[in-house]
DNA sequence: TTGTAAGCGTTATCAC
DNA sequence: GTGATAACGCTTACAA
């Protein structure tokens, strides 16, 4: 099959060695040798077997990156930034859409253990996460949480500073004369939620509301959990004015629920969600969000990880949090010219 | 560092030999070992090394995907396609952003050939990439072309009926009366702008307009080459009324530049594109598109190349062609129901 | 049923 | 400068 350093050797009538030498650039071959060397690995097209010297090295150059859903333009846009600087870096990515399944995810980490990845950048699917992922935090695997925390884990982790953000979002609503306000959120053991909770009840209680239970609905992170609860929400006695999503794909299922229902945002009902909708932001400006700078946060998560792997740096664990912007669009019900408007 | 069959081995007191065939669920191991071994296993937690066993079976159940960029939409739906169909199949996906860069692309197949992966799922940069393709093409190596083809090269690909979408998206624009189409496309050597601008020359034929050169623009692929090019468009002298942007991203730069211009879409030009914008067209359906169905052609794609890799199939290459569909929403400017507008 | 030996392609080590 | 040897962790082929 393909050509190896052997036979690279015989053609150039040296050692295998030699070759090696050459490949990697190492001193200690003559001009001349070392010309003969690459004329042959020219002619036989020859490439080096990285699986060989991973083998030697103990060391993959593969990074594993596992993520809820790349078509989520939140994490397609996480999935650029982690392969840019991988990439810079020598590592390339093998990317896994954990679909929010814990058993998927699982699967998925045992085996970029087996392919011995240098690293892993994980946007875990709950706190239960830290189920398959203690064990490698303990024997010190390089790990790096994105966009969700997992307490228990003494790992580094990037995320957005969920509190702040849910009480900014919430206290523009407030402002805009909201008192009635439902929030759409994930299961009750993932970080971003509860983050997002807290500082949602931190605004409330700024603005002299009361925190009811009965207005949080907790589902699935998706369109689908997004209208269920958005049905629910519509179908309520006393009606919320407005209503907060976990986030974009949520909020697009609210999107439906509403249409469905023959109810106008923000007329009669407001609706605001975290994670901008890229493309969506220009072509009709329309959904009023608090953006993650999710790129950038994946970047900063490859550029952890890598520290991690080259040793570089200390055991203890560091967190980097990330504030994000509250833009405000037409959803939310607030003033704005329409100038900027396609039509 | 991490335990080897030697360490299992030894802690069940048996040889490598049978530790191996009990990890491969190999017969011939009596039931009683197998058990001790796999306590064996579970004690020290080994897993398998992928990176060996690679090498002897010169299998290393990694599949290469390069596409231009995984934050645009369309792509992502094709990574998603393609690995969940790679994951059933128990192969994993190494994702690369070529970035519409001929310089990074090779460079990206030839570390992917390094790496060993067993096949090669590639949304080309230009007719171009022949270069760096030819050759592995040459000696089999499993290579898949997806959504872009390439004339030259003599292996399987999966792409749109470019012709047919482009002849039924703009006849859609002549019936609503255009004349004067202007169309923003990629250069000259992709197959994708070829197919499409060969459909809007039969579909101005079929209306009974004649086809200019002047009205034809190559630009890049993305935000910034539609704004431009629809720059450019705005200050003709005889301003044509409608714009067919080869793409998503060209369309939003219009977009902006229309906006900008304070021109209105579609009252004062019409803007009609390829590729859907997902969660857009939910939020606000404004873009009329000719829409892909970018998931199902990267599974197709996966599907191809697994079959190439187990080798179960002829050396004829295959084409498989996809028809797409015309969405018709308000930037082309027909007259619809608003009914499905959240506002 | 179980074990031995050799080899996959590369490289670290040490000798020449 | 260059090369022989062993080792990385696993598996195929063969032997016991």
């Amino acid at each position: 099959m393909a050509p190896t350093v052997r036979d690279v050797a015989r053609l150039a009538g040296v050692s295998a060695m030699t070759v090696s030498r050459v490949v990697n650039d190492q001193p200690g071959v003559s001009a001349e040798t070392r010309l003969r060397i690459q004329e042959a690995i020219a002619e036989l097209n020859y490439a080096p077997s990285k699986v060989a010297s991973s083998l030697t090295s103990a060391k993959t150059q593969l990074i594993g990156l596992i993520i809820p859903d790349v078509s989520n333009p939140f994490f397609a846009l996480m999935v650029r930034g982690a392969e840019a600087t991988a990439r810079k870096a020598g590592y390339r990515l093998l990317i896994c859409n954990s679909e929010s399944d814990l058993r998927l995810e699982r699967e998925y980490v045992s085996d970029l253990v087996a392919h011995r990845v240098d690293g892993l950048i994980i946007a875990p699917v709950s706190e239960k996460s830290e189920a398959h992922l203690a064990g490698l935090v303990e024997r010190k695997f390089p790990v790096v949480l994105l966009d969700r925390a997992v307490d228990s884990l003494d790992c580094d982790s990037v995320a957005l500073d969920n509190v702040d953000g849910a009480r900014r979002l919430v206290a523009h609503l407030i402002v805009l004369g909201h008192r009635r306000i439902a929030f759409i959120t994930d299961p009750e053991d993932v970080s971003t939620g509860r983050g997002r909770m807290q500082g949602a009840r931190q605004a409330l209680a700024e603005g002299a509301i009361e925190f009811s239970d009965d207005l949080v609905f907790h589902t699935r992170t998706d369109q689908i959990g997004g209208y269920r609860a958005a049905q629910q929400i519509i179908g309520m006695a006393q009606r919320p004015t407005a209503i907060v999503a976990i986030n974009n794909l949520i909020a697009v299922g609210c999107i439906q629920a509403l249409r469905q229902a023959d109810l106008r945002i923000p007329d009669d009902v407001a609706l605001v969600c975290f994670d901008d909708i890229q493309l969506q932001a220009v072509v009709a400006p329309f959904l009023t969000v608090f953006d993650q700078p999710a790129e950038t946060m994946a970047r900063v998560a490859a550029q952890l990880l890598l520290e991690r792997i080259a040793g570089n740096v200390g055991r203890q664990a560091r967190t980097v949090t990330f504030p994000g912007q509250l833009i405000v669009r037409e959803s939310c019900g607030a003033k704005l010219p329409r100038s900027h408007w396609a039509r």
